[in-house]
DNA sequence: CGAGATTCATGTGAAGTATACCTTTAGGCTTAA
DNA sequence: AAGCCTAAAGGTATACTTCACATGAATCTCGTA
């Protein structure tokens, strides 16, 4: 006990290199956002109209990860509702990630949540799928406003379920009396509008908005003027945001991961007690960050899920090493019956091979060996020094 | 020797099933007049 | 008689299974040079 008391003392008295972290954190909404000027016109150009309470044009936003869409969009709606409240004109934000499961990954689920967004409870599964709608319905139609709706990651749902959903959402304006909606699509998927059924895509891109990549020197401003107000000063080394920009700027540009490996580092330096963050916290920030987002991301898994990826690593945790279905198939029957488990079918194992390759955890591609029929090709994509670790924490959600 | 047919192992689409959950309805019980 | 609670009935979404057909290049077959 008085242990402990000791070290929350001397972690209150060590003063951190931080002034305010959240800053560094994804959520944050900076005051001002460089290098997006021409963006944040567009879009703000376009939705304009919803003061003035006219139904802005749908948008759709592309560009790759950590390009600032999200950051933008969310940027521009706050400062628009934040000028329509002060006029008392009525405008709704509802923001949705269309990626995060259980909340908005079918058609269902995300008029489900969108009802939530108005107060209006809408049960799990039960309900037909036309009375959602009618709940959704009733609730934005029940006063006059202009509802914008952004649907993040929009990609995933439509891979997922079909662009139904998405004409439905289009279509609705059409019959609704007080209200009206538009849609801001946001998508890191280029090529995604051409498996669109046109209506949709028509309706869906009234107004195009490109978020190209940030290039190094740009990552870096953005990294200082963050960085300025996340740390105290002089603790960041000489030479940290620069190789912190070209460690993003190798992976297309991406800011949102130029931002958290800087974050991390620092948490790493603080944790060390170190008076300033030093390169060397930045390449074990870099593993730590990798080896977070695996592990989290195998926890969360289902038992089957973590079965079928236990079976992997029993194979083969060599990354160069290929393996196919029927390999992984025949393991994971042995894995089953010797765990108690009902193992699901190869048509089902298929599908969430599939998904595994969609989480980045192995790499698959279907190809045909001629004679010796046709079958996925995978290899393992987990780093091989965190196999051990993935490996323990299987066994322990597993019982083995 | 080469064009076309064959073959294998599994991908993949569609339809069916089990489960969990929802609303509605009918019956039974209580309560108040 | 009206009100309230409970359980059964009837309906849905979702995760998974079953069924059946699609794939596509290595290999085989067979006619031809």
């Amino acid at each position: 006990m008085a242990n402990l008391i000791n070290f929350f003392e001397t972690f209150m008295s060590k003063n951190s290199i931080f002034k305010n972290k959240q800053v560094l954190q994804s959520s944050y909404i900076p005051e001002n956002i460089l290098h997006r000027e021409e963006q944040l016109n567009q879009i703000a150009s376009i939705l304009a109209p919803a003061l003035r309470e006219d139904r802005p044009s749908n948008i759709f936003i592309y560009g790759k990860t950590g390009t600032g869409k999200t950051l933008s969009v969310k940027y521009t709606t706050k400062q628009l509702s934040r000028v329509a409240d002060a006029r008392e004109v009525p405008l709704k934000m509802c923001y949705i990630n269309c990626k995060l499961k259980k909340v908005a990954d079918t058609e269902y689920r995300l008029i489900a949540t969108l009802s939530g967004l108005f107060r209006k409870k809408v049960p799990p599964t039960g309900l037909p799928t036309d009375e959602v709608y009618k709940i959704f319905f009733s609730a934005i139609d029940a006063e006059k406003s202009i509802i914008v709706i952004i649907l993040d990651e929009i990609d995933q749902l439509v891979s997922k379920t079909g662009d139904d959903v998405l004409y439905n959402l289009t279509r609705i304006n059409s019959e609704l009396k007080n209200s009206q909606i538009s849609i801001i699509g946001i998508s890191n998927d280029l090529t995604f509008t051409d498996n669109l059924d046109p209506r949709v895509k028509s309706s869906l891109s009234e107004e195009e908005v490109i978020f190209p990549p940030y290039n190094a020197i740009q990552i870096q401003q953005i990294l200082k003027e963050r960085g300025r107000k996340a740390f105290k000063k002089g603790t960041i080394a000489a030479g940290v945001i620069e190789k912190c920009a070209a460690i993003a700027a190798r992976e297309h540009g991406d800011a949102r991961r130029a931002l958290e490996l800087l974050r991390v580092a620092g948490e790493l330096a603080d944790r060390s007690n170190s008076k300033k963050v030093m390169l060397k916290h930045l390449d074990e920030a870099e593993d730590k960050i990798e080896r977070d987002k695996i592990l989290e991301v195998v926890k969360s898994q289902p038992k089957q899920y973590q079965a079928i990826m236990y079976t992997l690593l029993i194979i083969k945790p060599d990354k160069k090493k290929r393996f196919f279905t029927g390999d992984v198939y025949s393991k994971y029957m042995d894995i089953c019956s010797s765990l108690n488990l009902r193992p699901l079918t190869q048509r089902r194992v298929s599908d969430v091979l599939a998904e595994f390759d969609m989480l980045g955890l192995i790499r698959a591609r279907v190809i045909s060996k001629g004679r010796y029929g046709r079958t996925r090709e995978m290899s393992m994509n987990i780093p091989d020094f965190l196999i051990p670790k993935v490996k323990l924490i299987l066994k322990n959600s597993l019982n083995i």
